[in-house]
RNA sequence: UCCCCGGUAGCUCAAUGGUAGAGCGUUCGGCUGUUAACCGAAAUGUUGCAGGUUCGAGUCCUGCCCGGGGAGCCA
């Protein structure tokens, strides 16, 4: 119903956009029209700008923001690689001064002129314009609605779509996009096979509660994953060692900085692996994933005033503390979990900020823990479980550990969980054919790269984020 | 599901129960080195919705809607 509401709303505040936002021919500028220098000159991207000194070149991209002095104008360019401040005189080329002077936030233009050092322009470099093609104004009618200022967050989630124009918002998303080019990179150099698990799925993983339930074909019900865990268990059995790295998905009716309903998962499983195994290929994952970031990403680090001092120290091996002695740490810290209890927000903030690295908290009480894990023979009462908990706050990023291999305890776990024993007699499969000792993990994207950028909330490291009461755009 | 906070111009926010305002954005004018430029002027309102109290409600009361933060749960 809420949903409802909120799509009838948006279709009317979209609408009446539509009848502002009329534009005309005069506003266009058909491509064949570009300008001899822009034809002679090379095209560029800004990121590539301060190379060009001295040279005459083009760059395609929008107006970022135009400031206007009398007959000097300062615009500032955007292209997606970077921003670049523009100059230009009337007395000089009067032509394209014309053309840029009122100009609108995020018309896009083709501009061409000469790269010159400049210490008075914000990084460094500034174009000085000879001709500049407005490929479509922005008509005034509807400006742009992001202003260069502080807006709300309900406000800038409503447009998204526009807000990851901005310079803050490119940059967290290329450094996703490099913190899952490092992930796979180091998955693949460790010999896993990247295999995919399905997003509908016949029953639950985790639990029942937060599935998204889906009308299958011909009245069949359908639940989108929570997690690949299961299926990446079957594949690991069948190729040794293998990863799934998709979105899954969980109705958990949380509002939290910490939480999205669609989000990310990298999972890798590997047949005849124990504990110890996935506690190292995870610190290894989570080290090899940060110092890509630094190394390949400085700019986009720098421009989010993220403190890389704190990041370069991430590198394996990180502090791992059991479930026993991290009970006493809190305890000692005067916080009053017992024995037993599971560890909240809190708590993991407290005992993440023990360490300047991200902290292992392993053998967890079976009782806490999915149906499918593993339990320590030497004291049945705890489960071979981990978590990762990232540093300064950010939260569990990694939850693994190693999977009951034996088939009774796994049917009478199921029956324990109240889980439909027929859906999982597939995987029930598993134990019965050359069943062996396995274990895995799931790392949650968006917590990494959250953490790795310092962002206070999740959402702004997902292009476009869905959470609770929120589907839009 | 529960607890706390909020909803006023396109945006960010003001406004002792007593004439709804400012900054930004937009429009018009000025300015040859601006840094979210600056200076001058103009236009812009169903104060989330529905009731109630009152001579009078943006303000107080009740209900509802929407959003934010957190708890539980989780990556």
């Amino acid at each position: 119903m809420k949903f409802a509401r909120r799509l009838t709303a948006w279709k009317s505040l979209l609408t009446k956009r539509a009848e502002r936002t009329r534009i005309r021919d005069e506003d266009c500028l058909p491509l064949d029209t570009m300008s001899q220098e822009a034809q002679k000159s090379s095209v560029i991207t800004i990121e590539h700008a301060p190379e060009y000194a001295g040279e005459v070149v083009t760059v395609r991209g929008w107006l970022y923001n135009l400031r206007e002095s009398g007959k000097l104008l300062f615009p500032i360019f955007r292209d997606g690689t970077g921003v670049m401040q523009g100059v230009i005189s009337l007395k000089e080329q009067p032509q394209a001064f014309e053309a840029l002077k009122g100009l609108t936030q995020e018309s896009s233009v083709i501009v061409t002129g000469m790269i010159q050092a400049e210490p008075r322009a914000p990084g460094g470099c500034e174009i000085h314009i000879q001709a500049v093609e407005v490929v479509q104004k922005v008509p005034e009618s509807s400006p742009y609605p992001i202003q260069l200022k502080e807006h709300g967050v309900d406000f800038l989630l409503d447009q998204r779509h526009l807000w990851i124009r901005t310079p803050r918002q490119a940059a967290i998303l290329r450094i996703r996009a490099e913190a899952i080019r490092a992930a796979r990179n180091y998955m693949d150099a460790e010999g896993y096979t990247l295999t995919d698990a399905p997003v509908f799925t016949p029953a639950a993983c985790e639990g029942t509660t937060t599935l998204f339930e889906v009308n299958y074909i011909d009245d069949q019900k359908a639940y989108l994953t929570q997690s690949g865990q299961l299926y990446v268990e079957a594949t690991a059995a069948a190729l040794g060692k293998v990863y799934t790295f998709g979105p899954t998905f969980r109705a958990e009716k949380s509002k939290t900085r910490r939480h999205l309903t669609e989000f990310w998962m990298l999972e890798p499983e590997a047949a005849f692996a124990h504990l110890a195994d996935m506690m190292d290929l995870g610190e290894g994952l989570v080290s090899a994933i940060v110092q890509s970031v630094v190394k390949n990403r400085a700019r986009e680090l720098a421009a989010l005033g993220r403190d890389v001092s704190k990041l370069e120290k991430i590198a394996a091996p990180f502090p791992r503390v059991t479930y026993d002695e991290a009970v006493k740490v809190l305890q000692t810290a005067g916080n009053p979990t017992k024995w037993g209890d599971d560890f909240g927000g809190d708590e993991e903030t407290l005992l993440s900020k023990e360490f300047d690295k991200p902290v292992i908290i392993h053998r967890y009480p079976a009782a806490m823990k999915a149906f499918y894990m593993a339990t320590d023979s030497e004291r049945p009462e705890l489960s071979l479980s981990f978590d990762m908990i990232a540093p300064e706050g950010f939260g569990e990023i990694i939850g693994g550990g190693e999977r009951q291999s034996d088939y009774e305890t796994l049917v009478r776990r199921i029956r324990e969980s109240s889980l439909p024993e027929e859906a999982f007699q597939w995987y029930l499969d598993l134990r019965r054919y050359g069943s062996v000792p396995h274990a895995g993990f799931g790392l949650g994207l968006e917590r990494t790269v959250a953490w790795i950028c310092g962002t206070e909330h999740i959402r702004e490291v997902i292009p476009f984020p869905r959470m609770l009461y929120r589907v839009y755009p």
